[in-house]
DNA sequence: GCTACGGTACCCTTACATCA
DNA sequence: TTGATGTAAGGGTACCGTAG
């Protein structure tokens, strides 16, 4: 691309702040830096000078060039910046701030990726948390059950031996959360009996 | 090896344009 | 008119390569 693409009102920050740039020679070339007038207001600037955005087509190709590689090597921006017509700091501090913004976006992601999760997770917590107080539940019935039956059964001296002897045998069981229950779950009656992963059907 | 200097990346901030 | 947002650019700092 070459200076007749660009559009012909494009003014060059150059040209806008012609006593702004202070000249800096370096290994006998002379490059300018640019010194941006801090004059608040737009009042003293004509309205060329306020043109300061760059055109769809510079846009383009150096998007085109970022794409290809994030970074900028001294040639390529040169060479850039003689094909869209700018000042190669243009061309340099359009790199730096695209790189920011590709950054920033990157952050927004993973951002969001990591929100997401977050809130999987939280769910999840949730049912574990409901599980828990479910089985709890069934436990405490349980309990009242075994106790029932051995009241009822404390007539009949076997039965209540019966259930002595396991209970002597058979060590407390340890619950998950350190709790020691005093009866055997395997004994559980089998209409109490929840089977398999069938719990997980009630949150799901 | 040391020092000065230029170039650049990166970061934060500022100034300005645009739009709802 | 005004506040929010996007963007070009200023300025500081750190790092690297190079010349003297």
């Amino acid at each position: 691309m070459s200076h007749h693409h660009i559009d012909d009102d494009m003014v060059f920050i150059s040209q806008l702040y012609p006593g702004s740039y202070t000249e800096m020679t370096t290994q006998g070339e002379t490059k300018s830096r640019r010194r941006r007038n801090k004059k608040k207001g737009a009042q003293n600037e004509s309205a060329a000078a306020r043109k300061r955005k760059l055109s769809a087509e510079q846009v383009k190709l150096l998007e085109l060039h970022f794409g290809n590689e994030h970074k900028l090597e001294s040639e390529r921006k040169d060479r850039l910046a003689s094909e869209l017509g700018l000042d190669p700091r243009q061309v340099a501090v359009w790199f730096q701030n695209r790189r920011a913004r590709w950054k920033n976006k990157k952050l927004d992601e993973e951002y969001s990726s990591l929100k997401k999760l977050h809130e999987t997770t939280i769910v999840e917590n949730c049912h574990l948390q409901n599980e828990v107080l479910k089985l709890k539940e069934k436990l405490s019935e349980a309990e009242k059950e075994n106790q029932r039956l051995r009241e009822s059964g404390s007539n009949s001296p076997t039965s209540s031996q019966t259930v002595q002897s396991v209970g002597a045998v058979e060590p407390p069981f340890l619950g998950e959360f350190g709790e020691v229950y005093d009866y055997d779950m395997f004994s559980m009656p089998e209409t109490h009996y929840i089977n398999g992963m069938e719990w997980v059907n009630l949150y799901m």
